[in-house]
DNA sequence: ACAAAAAACTAATAAGTGTTAGTTTTGCAT
DNA sequence: ATGCAAAACTAACACTTATTAGTTTTTTGT
């Protein structure tokens, strides 16, 4: 059968993992056999081993992929010197164009991680507070120097991350709503509400 | 083998699905197998086919009660005579009272719908677009009189609704949140923002 | 105490799982 | 053209899956 096609450039594994990731996204990583990702890419499963280890560690590379770029990012942000609030936004945006843009491999990073073998969960799991722990000294900082309201950091926090982690189904009404909106509205409703 | 335990009321069915819904919440449906179940229920796999039709039919059962059960809470709502930021209070500490009260439930209707059989996956998905349709409709009514910034209707509909459905790690931090602070704040801050 | 019903059991099935071993084909560099 | 490495193939493995059939045990109602 014919190799698995490479578009421009990026190793066949990428592609692989590719697939991977829209697999597991739509069908879940555990209801997603090798067989059916061999399929997608038109091959038979025992090749896709000549690429890649093993099917976990597919789950893995997305998930460590995604959890680096967010980690790479919030350090950026903390490292500029914007206001507390203009980094909350900074962070917002980010989140959303990372949605946008890799939208299989975040989804999966975001609901998929449970099924990360040790020691990798752990790894991953450490990530995900470390972030959750930048962003709440953020909040924390925020309050102190009255740029937010005394709300509860943590449940701030929580709001924040839900919302936009959530934001998988907004997929579906990508015909109403432009990204540079969704952005816009997104951060005005979680930084001043929606109420006048 | 011992039978399955009913603690005070409910039938063995409610006690399977009950446990199934704890599975289907930390190992996710396609990884948890009926023998699985069968240990946690103290008993062997196919004495389950006793009381349920099949693990699919679990899957339905947890889904639509959930999805019933916020059908009837919004319907409730909208027939009252509360201001729309009113309702959408209403609304927001409903989700959160169900994701705490229903926890397993609710994670398990939220995630796992996914692997439904038709035709109930195209009923789930319907229940789910009319529940947003209400939330969109009480936010353009808002708009309208008022009572709600001009922001996209859709994206506010959006930003309540991943938020509140996020709300499963908040789970990692129950010590830390109290339900009438995580209630409070969380409106506050999809209502009013957090920025002074 | 005894019959009927409920609910457990064991054994088995067919299909599907990730993965390996060994072999053949493909395509590029010389 | 030819040799070599990359990447495909087929066949097979040891397990696991949901579910069924048939049987035995347990509980319930009289």
């Amino acid at each position: 059968m014919a190799k698995i096609l490479t578009p421009k450039k990026g190793s066949r594994k990428e592609v692989i993992i590719e697939k991977a990731a829209m697999l597991f996204k739509s069908k879940s990583y555990a209801a997603t056999s090798m067989r059916e990702l061999a399929e997608v890419l038109g091959v038979e499963a025992p090749s896709l081993y000549n690429h890649i280890g093993s099917k976990s560690e597919l789950l893995q590379d997305i998930c460590f992929r995604v959890g680096n770029k967010f980690i790479g990012q919030i350090k950026s942000i903390e490292a500029n010197d914007d206001t507390i609030t203009g980094k909350l936004e900074a962070i917002i945006r980010f989140h959303i164009q990372m949605m946008i843009e890799n939208f299989n491999e975040v989804y999966v990073a975001n609901h998929e991680w449970k099924h990360l073998h040790e020691p990798y969960m752990t790894d991953f799991l450490n990530i995900r507070r470390s972030y959750e722990k930048s962003l709440l000294t953020l909040v924390i900082a925020g309050i102190d120097n009255n740029e937010i309201r005394p709300i509860n950091p943590y449940v701030a926090v929580l709001t924040i991350l839900s919302a936009v982690r959530g934001l998988e189904f907004w997929q579906r009404n990508k015909k109403n709503i432009s990204q540079k909106v969704l952005e816009d509205d997104m951060v005005i409703h979680l930084l001043k509400g929606i109420v006048n």
